[in-house]
DNA sequence: CGATTGACGCTACATTTGTAGCATATTAGC
DNA sequence: GCTAATATGCTACAAATGTAGCGTCAATCG
């Protein structure tokens, strides 16, 4: 089961869902402004999320920049379904329009979310995950 | 602002917004077959929701009971608005019919959140809350 | 080439959360 | 009245989270 992100680390995940991978400085330098956090911190919570499988670490000319293991359709679904079902009780089809006003989801992954709003139990779906 | 609850508080929440006020060993009996907790645990539990203001306790006849200090549309509408807003970068209107189907949340109950979701910055909404 | 700057790897530490046990005061039955 | 369940009040403790500093090594600027 995919990890579970907290309340922080969406805020990094945020932005490196953005599209290009950052390094350690990019991340902090575009979520210093909301959170206030050092460098340290937010370098220790990458760090975190790597061991948690939450972001991919790749070596570029040296530098280490970081990508997002799960895609935002995956993390958003798992919160909402979680919520949704274990918390509200709510059963049966989820409407993934419910998120259709994001920037950033575009058709594709509505379709996604969809999917995963709606599985059954099971979350055998073990295809590859990424971006 | 409201109290935030965790997921294991929301397990006990979701009993107690069921209707009338439980005693520690009646939400324990309630929850257990769901958490496999001790009846500690469910107590240690209620006893830091009650601290942190997310739950009110009374005593009847000499017995503790607890009932939800927050109702369930507004700790739905917190915690929805939070991910959607803030992670997300959902703007503006954000349907309340999303949980439309969810068998707890009456039309008025809908209509509340739907306020909550849509209400701008400042949470000043200082009124009554409660069941 | 020496001093400076930034990236990395560790270590640190206070809180919050998750989970639970123990001792004591009570209450309800015999 | 005495004993057996209970309810309450504390204490405990490990893991997860939030937040950050230090020392070192390497690339860079003079």
């Amino acid at each position: 089961m995919s990890p579970t992100a907290t309340r922080t680390e969406l805020s990094i995940l945020k932005h490196l869902w953005s599209g290009n991978r950052m390094s350690a400085r990019e991340v902090h330098d575009a979520v210093s402004t909301e959170t206030g956090w050092s460098y340290s911190t937010t370098r220790t919570l990458l760090t975190r999320m790597e061991e948690k499988g939450l972001v991919a670490k790749a070596d570029v000319h040296g530098v280490a920049v970081y990508a997002p293991a799960l895609s935002r359709v995956t993390v958003l679904g798992a919160l909402a379904r979680e919520l949704t079902r274990d918390v509200f009780d709510i059963k049966g089809a989820l409407p993934a329009s419910m998120f259709a006003d994001s920037p950033h989801l575009t058709g594709d992954e509505l379709a996604e979310l969809d999917a995963i709003l709606n599985a059954e139990g099971s979350n055998s779906k073990d295809g590859d995950e990424k971006q």
